[in-house]
DNA sequence: GACGCAACTTAGAATGCTATAT
DNA sequence: ATATAGCATTCTAAGTTGCGTC
């Protein structure tokens, strides 16, 4: 069944072929201009962001790239706030970029102490720590008994022993995968064994004190449409459960649940009365908070029980952990924006719908009791150890190792191995495309100008989609006339190209480029004579480019532009902005600094946390109050000078000094408690961590803190630093991206 | 070369946990 | 002792890519 793509090729219209005159640039400004951003570094392309916008900032006239790039979703037609807040940001980047230390010295201090601890007393329980804390205060005090006084040294030495023995054990444990020789290609594994996946458990019917009303009248639900209910009911907190396409998906996904009679009686969502289930699901989730020490710890138990017999699985004789082991349990399925299936119900996954993976010599995993797998093969050409079809889509879904496994880990590496090699022809490759944006052809115009997108701004592949099945998100190959807006001149750039679309997980992209004369030139001519809704590309698509780009170099697709550009402009920023002489602190700054500006590059984004606007306004009274202070510190040092001044009292004097003093330390928190308001502020929509964990070659990082002597600990976790244990294990301060 | 699907990476939201502030 | 903030972890949706098929 061919469903209708947005945006069909075959009915854009043709573009008509310029002649060569139209397109012929020549060495004009655009080429120098364009030259000049490829002379960045190393010959290096800087993407658009770090490279010539970022650079842009210092003029006043230019707009930060931060700015720029509005980070609003685009969804129940709340609309982007775009420049009145711009300004506000701007202001507030320039600031960050000198002081953004206020808030990240204090959490990274924090931080540090704890950690120094964790080092100096062995990975202890947090409560047995919080103990030892306490009694060498009181020791200090000299109050203690003096039992208590050897309790806490013995445990303190225990806990040290404790915890080197578990590193050296975690150490010894580790399987160095990076040092063996690598399989043949294709086979994923020798040797697979697993328990299977876990399975949630089956629906509990409620209370018969929970009931459901519909029109006013009590009715008592069938379990497979109360359970259906109840996932409603749980979600009426949310935005979802106020959306028409939610709320009529879930409506007609939950009738064919009910029972013929139901389905007669319940005829309409606004007459159903969730009030109840509602209830008694919060009741649930604040019972939850407020259970005894003893009461979680049970609990923390169990799940680990779960995870000690499900999570983990026998690969090649090392054991390694699995990354989701869980069967996903049913709900309604939470689509991002405005996603066409949003509402409709997830179906509970029976084991009659797994396929087993796993080594034909292996123990199989044994099915719940009373139930079957749907197929146990043995494929040892793929990773994955069970899979499922989900309903809603119909796509696969499978359990996976962890990503601090081998066959993840393995895989990582390859691909900044790759991103690597196109450092070495990016130059070339970039000739290649400058030359094509001439082309007779249109089809490699297109292309060229796509590459040019893809490699300046990291923008995604973007595959076609089917309309009607996802959310209409687009990529570069697949952006439409209505995404793209182009300004002969623009804020005292010419040439502007302004970007406006929907991407993955409908985070919005928006962006002014300037452009090359010849890109420009281009773009206009594959939009001419097409509506809105028509594709840019007609002529190209992801498939068409993926294959030439192999042929510039084997491995070579688009989304190596991505890896290859993060990770190159981490390092080139890191160089740019650490330094040697600063304290830990400001080395931290500018690691994070550097990060930001991947994120951004990579448009990366959240939602505003919840509480956002409340912290806000804490910290805001808090800095009011302190200015408050403040004034009263000066007009008590005014006092105190005319004091001094009218006596001849030393002493007048050095209350002079204190009062000096005071009003410095005013001043001093005061200007920090802003810094860190204007940094809260500036951080509310970006996401570091995908940059980090996706895109960021580790062995600059770990190089980076070889060389700035910074603990490799301040800017990994322990799940980033096993993840990246093949980086931190073979990377000398000398490495090179 | 278009298409569909399998397999895998990348993504932000939701939830959980812990240290710290009150 | 409790509330809160902020980070870590979990969850699963949403991308990309390659391959087989016609």
């Amino acid at each position: 069944m061919a469903k209708a793509k947005r945006g069909q090729k075959a009915k854009a219209k043709k573009p008509r072929q310029s002649s060569p005159s139209e397109n012929e640039d020549g060495p004009t400004d655009a080429s120098k201009r364009f030259n000049m951003a490829v002379k960045q570094e190393d010959g290096d392309f800087a993407p658009q962001q770090m490279g010539r916008k970022r650079k842009r900032q210092d003029v006043p006239s230019a707009s930060a790239m931060v700015q720029k790039k509005t980070t609003l979703k685009k969804e129940d037609g709340e609309v982007s706030s775009g420049t009145p807040r711009k300004r506000v940001k701007k202001e507030a980047e320039e600031k960050i970029e000198e002081e953004e230390e206020g808030p990240t010295v204090s959490t990274k201090r924090k931080r540090t102490k704890k950690e120094i601890e964790e080092k100096e007393e062995g990975n202890t329980v947090s409560t047995k720590r919080k103990r030892t804390k306490k009694e060498i205060e009181e020791k200090e005090e000299g109050n203690t008994v003096s039992t208590k006084q050897k309790r806490t040294k013995k445990e303190i030495e225990e806990a040290r022993a404790l915890k080197i023995k578990k590193k050296e054990e975690e150490e010894q444990q580790r399987w160095r995968w990076w040092e063996e020789e690598k399989y043949e290609y294709g086979v994923k594994w020798k040797v697979l064994e697993h328990k299977g996946p876990w399975f949630p458990p089956e629906y509990q019917p409620l209370p018969k004190d929970v009931r459901f009303y519909y029109d006013g009248q009590e009715v008592n639900l069938s379990p497979a449409a109360e359970e259906v209910a109840l996932f409603f009911a749980q979600m009426l907190d949310h935005e979802y459960t106020t959306k028409e396409v939610f709320r009529n998906n879930f409506f007609k996904d939950w009738r064919k649940e009910m029972t013929h009679k139901e389905r007669v009686l319940i005829q309409d969502l606004n007459k159903c009365d969730f009030g109840e289930l509602h209830n008694m699901h919060k009741q649930k989730v604040e019972a939850r908070k407020s259970i005894t020490k003893e009461e979680k710890l049970v609990i923390k138990e169990a799940n680990q029980k779960i995870v000690e017999e499900y999570g983990f699985c026998l690969l090649d004789h090392h054991r390694e952990r699995i990354g989701n082991f869980k069967i996903e349990p049913p709900s309604l399925f939470r689509g991002r924006g405005e996603h066409p299936k949003q509402g409709q119900l997830k179906k509970r996954i029976w084991p009659e719908d797994v396929i087993i993976n796993c080594s034909k010599e292996s123990r199989i995993p044994e099915p719940p009791k009373g139930h079957h797998w749907k197929e146990v093969r043995h494929d040892n050409g793929v990773t994955w150890l069970a899979s499922w079809t989900e309903n809603i889509q119909g796509s696969v879904k499978y359990i996976m190792l962890n990503a601090n496994s081998k066959l993840k880990g393995e895989k990582d590496w390859e691909k900044y191995e790759v991103a690597r090699r196109l450092k070495s022809c990016v130059a070339s490759i970039r000739q290649h495309y400058q030359e094509d944006l001439k082309s007779k052809q249109m089809a490699t115009r297109q292309r060229a100008v796509a590459l040019y997108f893809i490699d300046k701004l990291a923008l995604r592949a973007g595959n076609e989609k089917e309309e009607g099945e996802t959310a209409d998100t687009v990529g570069c190959c697949s952006l439409r006339v209505e995404h793209l807006t182009l300004h002969d001149h623009l804020e005292g750039d010419d040439w502007v190209v302004e970007f406006d679309f929907l991407g993955k997980d409908c985070i919005r992209y928006y962006n002014k480029v300037p452009v090359t004369k010849k890109v420009f030139k281009n773009l206009k001519l594959f939009m001419e004579n097409k509506q809105g809704g028509d594709d840019v590309f007609d002529r190209l698509n992801t498939g068409l480019l993926n294959k030439h780009l192999s042929s510039l170099m084997p491995g070579l697709t688009a989304k190596v532009f991505r890896t290859y550009n993060a990770s190159v402009t981490l390092q080139q920023q890191l160089r740019e902005l650490s330094n040697m002489t600063n304290n830990q602190a400001e080395k931290m700054l500018s690691y994070n600094r550097a990060n930001r500006a991947v994120a951004i590059l990579c448009n990366h984004q959240r939602a505003p946390p919840k509480s956002f606007d409340q912290s806000m306004a804490n910290l805001q009274t808090k800095i009011d109050a302190r200015r408050e202070q403040l004034v009263l510190a000066k007009t008590n040092l005014k006092e105190a000078k005319k004091e001094a001044k009218s006596s001849s009292d030393p002493k007048l004097q050095t209350v002079v000094e204190r009062k000096k003093k005071a009003v410095e330390r005013c001043e001093e928190q005061l200007l920090r408690m802003e810094v860190q308001a204007t940094d809260r502020e500036e951080n509310k929509q970006i996401a570091l961590g995908t940059s980090k964990l996706n895109y960021l070659d580790p062995r600059i990082s770990v190089a980076w803190c070889k060389n700035m002597e910074v603990p490799l600990d301040k800017i990994y976790n322990k799940s980033q630093r096993d993840k990246f244990a093949w980086a931190v294990d073979m990377t000398e301060r000398d490495f090179q991206f």
